[in-house]
DNA sequence: GTTCCACCTCT
DNA sequence: GAGGTGGAA
């Protein structure tokens, strides 16, 4: 009744993904939107978790005379092409499920993508430079209201530290073996679910070190456990009524309701607005003294149906390059 | 309608 | 003080 060792599919070109630098792959797994990946030995190769997935990605690795052919160019490497490699007794399903995470062949990211108005907007062009493959994920819907719950005050890692706890305390385990894993970060867990979070006592939630978080989750998940279907009920809707619905939750307000309108259920006109973004349109758009509710209505005016993705490349700008 | 502060825990 | 929210002033 043991969990089945874990063997790997052969590492194998991502069709249809885009090309990453490591820093892109970065910004794209790691950079404010999903919080269960993590890097293996180095920053070209990544482990990562959603629903009851597991996946491995990586830069298609470089031989060692084209590193020496970019000698005259360190600082800027050319973007390689995304290979997967995925637990074997699950690839038939998991793959299908990656590339729908990832937003591969989606249309609709292409659309957007092409929207986006750089030719009026010099500084979301110099954004969208850096980083010009980054996409919006296609993330499960309960899972990212946990993980937004988890982010108010809280940097990256401290998130992604209070999720694994989560998760291994008090989440459903995989299939696979613990021995499976080569990095202690990622959870034999899945995430647990809203039912499985209703049945915990708060005093459980805070030694997941969630802190004052505890209290908005326990009280969320009693809202959930209580209306069955109000997930179900609120990823029909569309964003505004949608949004309306999840700030009734305890520990929702209008930033982290759009950050799970946008990457839980990929309503682009979200613009969430934290401190990273006050600051940069105030100082990128001259919006000094304006408040977040205002910011987050500039955004959506001015960025229309994209400005989810206009958020995300300005804010991933403000993070690394924001000093200049 | 806006502003201020407590709320956990760690850097 | 931190990538926020809720309640009080």
């Amino acid at each position: 009744m043991s969990a089945p060792p874990l063997t790997w599919t052969p590492w194998a070109p991502l069709p249809g993904a885009p090309s990453y630098t490591a820093i892109g792959l970065r910004e794209q797994l790691d950079g404010g939107q999903a919080f269960r990946w993590y890097p293996e030995s180095d920053d070209t190769t990544w482990i990562g978790q959603w629903s009851h997935h597991l996946a491995r990605l990586r830069l298609r690795p470089t031989p060692t005379v084209g590193a020496a052919l970019r000698r005259d160019n360190p600082a800027s490497p050319p973007p390689l092409p995304l290979e997967y490699s995925l637990p074997a007794s699950f690839a038939e399903t998991t793959l299908p499920a990656l590339r729908h995470y990832l937003a591969i062949d989606d249309d609709r990211h292409d659309r957007i993508d092409a929207a986006l108005p750089l030719a009026t907007d010099p500084h979301l062009a110099t954004c969208h430079a850096l980083h010009p493959h980054l996409r919006i994920l296609r993330q499960p819907f309960g899972e990212t209201l946990l993980a937004f719950l988890c982010s108010a005050t809280k940097q990256i890692p401290q998130i992604k530290q209070m999720l694994a706890l989560l998760a291994t305390r008090l989440g459903t385990p995989l299939d696979f073996s613990v021995s499976a894993f080569q990095n202690f970060s990622v959870s034999e867990n899945a995430l647990p679910t809203w039912p499985q979070l209703a049945a915990v006592s708060e005093a459980d939630l805070r030694a997941c070190q969630l802190g004052f978080r505890a209290r908005y989750i326990k009280g969320t998940a009693e809202v959930l456990a209580a209306a069955p279907a109000w997930l179900e009920e609120t990823a029909a809707l569309p964003y505004a009524a949608a949004k309306m619905r999840l700030l009734t939750l305890p520990g929702v307000g209008e930033k982290i309701a759009d950050c799970v309108l946008l990457f839980g259920l990929g309503h682009h006109e979200a613009f969430p607005v934290d401190t990273w973004m006050l600051k940069a349109m105030a100082r990128r758009y001259g919006l000094e003294g304006w408040s977040p509710t205002q910011v987050a209505h500039f955004g959506r005016v001015h960025y229309g149906p994209t400005a989810g993705l206009a958020q995300q490349h300005l804010f991933a700008w403000e993070r690394t390059q924001g000093g200049r």
